[in-house]
This record gives C-alpha cells, structure tokens and sequence, in this order.
RNA sequence: GGAUCCAUAGCUCAGUUGGUAGAGCGCUUCGUUUACAUCGAAGAUGUCAGAGGUUCGAGUCCUCUUGGGUCCACCA
C-alpha cells in the first residue's frame, strides 16, 4: 500500500467490479438470511440527458446512493433506477444555437426532420451524463435504464391522456396564456417569474362622446390603445361613478368606447379608470367574457402587431409602443407621463424575456378530482415530507391549484396524440370538411414545390427561388385548394387548431387526411408518471413488487412542478401514491452565496473536485455542506476535510497490516464474541464502537445524514485513529489489541461505505477477513 | 402585499423532547515519535442579531423590532 490514498487509480476498476458482480441489481443480491424483507427502492430524478452534472446532481447522487447502499448492506430488496430526461425546451433551445453556428434555423425544417435532428444530437452526447453517473459510484440497475423519450414511456402516458380524455378530466379552451414570443412557446403559471421594473406610465386623454369633457386613463401599455373598445371602472368609486355607460373617443381608431363597471377595477390607481385590452390582459380577458366584450388580438405569436393595429401591423411591440406615443403626443392626447413608475413584470423563467399575455387554445387538465386525494395523502402522513417544513410548500400549492395547460409549442417532446381531419379521405362519409372548424386550421409548413404565381397563402420566409422550400402559412382549407394534403402533411411544422375542432385523441394516425397535434406534452406531464414508467406499469413484475416505491429524493424547487404531479399521476393509475417519503435537499449555491448561474459566472463544476479530491470527498463534503435541508454555499473546506478523512482511514489499515506483519500473529480472532482476554480498554472501544452503529442507524433513519456521517469521522479519527491506535503500539498482547483494531476498522468501514463507496472498499479489499466478498454487499453490522 | 426560512467563532455550518456553547477550514506556538505533514500536540476567538415574556434554568419555546434569503401574487 502506498502512504497516500490516490482515488484515481481505484475508482474506475471498483465501479466496474461492483456492476459485474451484480450488486446493483435486487435479484442478485444477497438475501438476508432468507427472510424476506421490504424492498428499497428509489428512481433517480433524470437528469438532463445532453447536459452534464452539476453540483445538485452530485449532492443528489450522494445521498441517494447512500440510502441504497445502507439499505443494501442491511438484506434488503434494494433497487435504484437510472434515467435521463430529453429536458423538451432546454435540449431544443441548445440545439437551435448549434444549428445557428451553422448559420442554419429550425424554420429551415419540417417538424419531423427536426424532430430527428434532436433526436441523434441528444444521442451523440447522452454518454457524457452517463459516463458521469458511473464515475460518481451510483449504484444503480443499469440494466433497468430508462430515457424518458423511450417507446412504452411515450405509450404510457397516452394511455393516461386517453384515459383522461375518456373521463372528461383533459378539455381544449381557449385560455389566456404565458406566451413568450422570443421563446416561441408557452409557459405555465409557475414558470414565470415576476421581475420588478422602471418603466413609464402614459396618462392618456379621451375625449367624451358629445361633450367637450374628457377622462384620463394611466397605462404602461399604450401600443394596445387602437384595440380597445371599452373602458371600466370600479362600480362603487363615487369619482368615476358618474361616467358608467358613458361613451369616450379612442384617439387612435377613433371608435366609440364605452365605459363599464366592474369591481376588478383598483379606484386607488392612477385615475381609477382603466382601458380594457381583452386579448392581451389577463384581467382584462376575465372582464371581457363577463362582460361578453370583443377580443381583438392586436399581437400575434412573433411579437409584432397584427393588421387589427392598423399602420402599425408588422412592427414590433417595442417600436409600436415608440411610435404610438409620438402619434399621440402630436394629437396632444398625451396628459402626462410618469417617467418612474416601479411595477412588477411577467418574464419567463428561460430567459427572462418579456411575457405576452395572449389567447391560445390549450389542452388542460380538469385537477379539482386530481388535487384532493395527492393533498390528502400528504396531510394524513401516508406520503412524508423531509424535512417537515417543506410540507407547507406543498399543501399550499395544492390547495391552490387551478387548472394545468399542458400544451407547449416545442418540437422536442411528446407530441400529443391528437388528430384532426383536414383532408377530404378516398372513403369519406359525406362528411364536408370544408365546412367545419377544422378548415380553420392554421398551419405552417415547408413546400418544397411551392409555385411563385401563389399569392393567397402568405410566404413568411425563404427565398423565391422556386427549387429552394419555403415556409408557407394559412387556413389549411384556403392552403389546399393549391397545395395537396401530402405535401403540407410531410413539410408541416405548426398547426394550431381552434378550441371548437373535432378531433381524435389515438396513438397513431386514424386515417387518411388527418394531421396530428404539433404541440407536445408539458415536460412535467410525462416525468409526472416517473416512478411509474420506470417500473414499467402496469404489467410488470417490478411494478407488482417496487410500486410504491420508498424514497423520492430530489430539490425542493421542483415540488410543486414535479413531485405534486407524481403523487397526483400515482394516485389516479393505481389508487397509491407512488412513495412513502419525500426527501428535499438544499440548493447548493455558489461561494458567494448566490444561486449559481451560467450568467453570473458563478459555476463550480464538480469535475474539478472529482479530479483533485476524489468522489468520495465530493460527495461527504456535499452532504455535510448542510444537517437541515436548507440552502448552503458549495462547502469546500469540508471537501478538503473529508478527502483528508479518506487518507487517515487508508493509513489506519497501513497501520494495522504493518503492526500484524511486523509481530508475525496470524491467528487474529474475527468477532469480537470470540476474542478472548479483552482489557477494559478494549472494551471501552468496542462499547464506543456499538454506540456509533446505534447511533448512525437512528440518524439515517431520520434523514439526518451530515451528523451520520460526522459522529462515523469523529469516532473513527478522534477515538480510535489518535488515541486507542496509539495504545495498541505500546500493548504486549498484541494479538489481542490488533483483533480488535481490525474489529474496528471493519466495522468503521462498514458504517462508512454509503457515504464514501471508493476509498472504504478500496482499503476492504487490502485487510485480512474472515469473508472474501466485496464491502458494498457485507453485512451491516447489528449491535446485540 | 401574502407565505416561509434564516440571523451562533474570521469563513461555511452543527446544536430535535429547554440543563455548563460545538465541528471543519483558517489562525498562533511547538514538533523530522518508525500509519498518515492529506500528520501530531497545545492554544486563541462567541453579550448565540436586538428587546421583552414564560421558566429554577432559554441558542433552543412565545411576542415584537431590525436585517437577509426564497417562494407566491392580476393591480392597468
């Protein structure tokens, strides 16, 4: 043995000679003396399968790989299961900025072609978060892999979206969504994020229909002026309660707007009169079905206004806005303006873009039936949260929840299986497409033949070059009359088909003429069946034996995203919630305290500390960054502390090997029932040491793995390496002090493998034992 | 605006039924003892944010104040 420990050399071989023993997976396992036991079983939140770990993988990792392996060595059934996340908008917007170094876009594509391209640019790299997994010493079942793009994941959840389509639980509407015209797709309630900021505030003058009075109105927004038809006040302000019914002029349309009442209206902001913009307000949206008010959409899904804003169509919503107040300005309606007016925007949570609000028609899911039994399997305690306070997060979000759109506008996902009829099919029942909704489709796609003489469907993009294809979009019953189906059907790349459509929710095409939905899943919709499709549900033998599983250990950022959306899933397929507990760690955040971030600069990338300090240190250090779940800054003292931990247990069996060498004993008893001749020392030692296996049992018993691994370091350096160590040099019956030195060492090992895998089974390997297997499958030791 | 967590040694953090303040790193002094300098020995450093309350006793429980973090939120 060499006097420093050098986790280089040992890593990889030891990983490989765990796998091929067949410790990671149940069935190979050893049995604990035959009973049966429980089993253990956790899935690994996947990671992001083209991405590379970072600091909260590995903490996650740690502590997972720690439950299992605790529980592995106790004769448990245990079972980890791997698995990756295509991570739909992350991997998408990655590949669109490759593409862009290419000079190409993805509007170059049909939606299958790109759709392919992702698929193989997401293969070429899944190795590396792969690789990374192995090289943290997970014990996972690698031979139960799962990638969430896999064929009988995406069968799974359409069969649940079947299922919830058959029950009336997913319904189509038009809905006001977060709709982030830079990112091209919608967001969810939860995945904005409200950015407080300095802007203008326009007090703008309307004059009274038949008066020569005027009103004033405070808005941010005056590029939506020349949409709006009405205005609104509070009905109980006695300021404005005079001009309810009343009419004033819109300076730009130059329309009458009526002025109506409706208690949504704040009398204490600006003038206690607001200007209605239905189609891009949420507020505003609500009034307006009350109200039964036109919506006119003014903004259109690339961020420029439509011909509804007349001169200004085409132009974006920053230059309209310039050009709207100059107008207004010369028509001296402009009253005043607040030049610091401090107001909270929406923005997206990808890039921070501006968020338009806009009308889409989404597919939602109906959650009232959903919500109650996910909310109340937790307050009960049939599900428990780690640590406890975390739990208000969750019942809290639960009892707010409104109805989910799971609709996004990417193509990397699974798309869902809906089906419209567009084209007129050889075997048609009379059924006039024409007339239907369907024709009101609107769709964009690639003609390859497309003929310059066209002028009805408006080209958006491409050259006129007639060989090169170009993008053409429009009403699909206006596109047929010169286009065929096929082509559109193989150049589509977007569809939005209105709320009133008739559709076919089936897994495959239905027939001739049909397109299929271009929107895919909310990411959360799919990983919401994790702990299912994993399992293989609902035929499997490891459904019949792992379901429900026992730990779900992940971030508490995403409880409300994904861990609500499990139980929710769990429930509805199977009546049982998919874990028994829940497990969040902390955010590990950078050294300066703050959240780490690409855009702060701020990273630490864990390979460095792998190469430097080894796993093992990476992982000890990681876990004992904090006792309580909270937050803590990237603990790198404690990394040092722990890889120095690794080199002091090495040398203690250096030590060992050399005193029982040096004395020539071979006849070392193994259990300390059967040594013999114990001093009171000794005994004092093994006491101690039966004290810290109580100890670390209780301790991760309650998820309180830093002081586990703490008490462990404190009785294996303080106790036994500085003070009974130094003893046994100076003890005549050497035998029996070495006996139990390698008692303790053994065990301390045992105690210490979950929480440093490499180095533990590293030193295991080189101490004389009564056994020859591998630590990660000996025994955990039991106090009698 | 609502909710929640936090404030302990220079730094990062422990301190779980209330009972004499802890760890790691850093710092000071000393040490070539044959397991380890990724080591050993000795040592310094805290009105446990502030105020009040409950108690024989409070870092720990309650209230308020101050200062932070995070989440949620429709105010044009």
């Amino acid at each position: 043995m060499d006097s420093k420990f050098d986790h280089k050399i040992v890593e990889k071989d030891i990983y490989e000679a765990w796998e091929k023993s067949g410790a990671f997976q149940p069935s190979l396992q050893p049995t604990a003396n035959g009973i049966q036991q429980r089993p253990f079983t956790i899935v690994l939140p996947p990671p992001n399968a083209s991405g590379k770990m970072h600091m909260g993988n590995v903490l996650m990792i740690a502590i997972e790989d720690l439950m299992i392996r605790y529980h592995r060595m106790k004769g448990d059934p245990t079972l980890w299961i791997p698995g990756t996340d295509h991570a739909g908008f992350e991997t998408q917007i990655t590949y669109e900025r490759e593409l862009k170094k290419q000079g190409k876009s993805r509007f170059e594509f049909d939606r299958e072609t790109l759709y392919q391209n992702i698929w193989e640019f997401v293969q070429s790299n899944k190795s590396q978060i792969e690789g990374q997994i192995r090289q943290m010493g997970a014990s996972v079942d690698w031979s139960r892999y799962t990638f969430t793009l896999d064929p009988h994941v995406v069968s799974t959840v359409y069969s649940t979206f079947a299922k919830m389509h058959k029950e009336g639980l997913v319904y189509r509407d038009n809905y006001m969504v977060n709709y982030c015209p830079k990112c091209g797709t919608t967001f969810a309630d939860l995945e904005i994020m409200h950015e407080d900021r300095v802007d203008k505030l326009y007090y703008i003058k309307y004059k009274m229909v038949g008066s020569e009075d005027g009103v004033v109105v405070a808005t941010v927004r005056p590029e939506t002026i020349m949409l709006d038809t009405h205005m609104a006040v509070h009905p109980d302000n006695k300021k404005t309660k005079h001009l309810i019914g009343k009419k004033v002029i819109n300076p730009l349309s130059l329309k009458e707007m009526e002025i109506i009442a409706d208690s949504f209206v704040d009398p204490e902001f600006g003038t206690g009169i607001v200007k209605l913009t239905p189609a891009h307000d949420k507020n505003d949206y609500e009034a307006a079905k009350k109200h039964n008010l036109p919506v006119i959409i003014g903004i259109s899904m690339d961020g420029k206004m439509t011909s509804e804003a007349g001169k200004w169509a085409g132009k974006s919503v920053f230059t309209a806005r310039k050009e709207v107040v100059e107008e207004l300005q010369i028509l001296g309606a402009i009253d005043k303006i607040n030049e610091k007016y401090e107001h909270a925007v929406t923005v997206c949570y990808k890039g921070g873009h501006d968020i338009e609000p806009m009308i889409l028609p989404n597919w939602f899911v109906k959650v009232e039936s959903l919500k109650k039994p996910a909310l109340e399997a937790v307050e009960s305690g049939k599900v428990k949260i780690y640590p406890e306070w975390r739990k208000i997060t969750y019942t809290k979000w639960m009892e707010e929840m409104h109805d989910w759109p799971i609709s996004r506008q990417v193509v990397w996902g699974i798309r869902i299986p809906v089906w419209y009829k567009v084209g007129q099919s050889e075997n048609s029942e009379g059924q006039n497409v024409g007339k239907s909704e369907n024709q009101n489709i609107q769709i964009t796609f690639l003609a390859k033949n497309h003929k310059s003489s066209d002028h009805s469907p408006k080209i958006t993009q491409g050259s006129e070059l007639s060989h090169k294809p170009v993008v053409v979009s429009g009403r699909v019953g206006e596109l047929l009359q010169n286009y065929s189906f096929e082509e559109i059907r193989d150049g589509l790349q977007t569809l939005i088909a209105p709320a009133g459509c008739e559709s076919i929710v089936n897994e495959t095409c239905p027939g001739d003429g049909y397109l299929q939905e271009t929107d895919t899943f909310d990411t959360w919709f799919s990983s919401g069946h994790w702990p299912l499709v994993t399992l293989k549900y609902p035929e499997s033998e490891d459904f019949k034996k792992f379901y429900p599983t026992s730990v779900l250990e992940t971030g508490w950022e995403i409880i409300r995203f994904w861990v609500s959306r499990m139980i929710m899933f769990g429930i509805y397929l199977t009546g049982e919630p998919p874990f028994e507990y829940v497990y969040l760690h902390g955010m590990v955040r950078a050294a300066d305290g703050k959240k780490m971030s690409k855009s702060l600069g701020n990273v630490i990338n864990p390979d460095e500390y792998m190469e430097q300090y080894g796993v093992d240190a990476l992982r000890m250090g990681l876990i004992a960054g904090t006792a309580t779940g909270k937050d803590f800054s990237f603990p790198k003292d404690k990394i040092t502390a722990y890889r120095n931990f690794g080199n002091k247990l090495w040398n203690m069996a250096r030590f060992f090997l050399m005193m029982q060498e040096k004395s020539g004993i071979t006849n070392l008893k193994f259990s300390n029932s059967q040594m013999e001749g114990l001093t009171a020392r000794d005994n004092e030692i093994i006491k101690m040491l039966n004290e810290t296996i109580n100890s670390v049992d209780k301790l991760l018993g309650e998820f309180r793995f830093a002081e586990a691994g703490d008490t462990i370091y404190h009785f294996m350096w303080d106790e036994v390496a500085a003070k009974y160590l130094e003893e046994v040099k100076t003890r005549e019956d050497l035998g029996v002090a070495l006996s139990v030195l390698r008692h303790v060492i053994l065990t301390g090992l045992k105690l210490l493998h979950p929480f440093m895998p490499f180095v533990t089974e590293a030193i295991w390997k080189e101490m004389p034992r009564k056994h020859d297997e591998m630590l990660i499958i000996s025994k955990w030791p039991e106090v009698k």
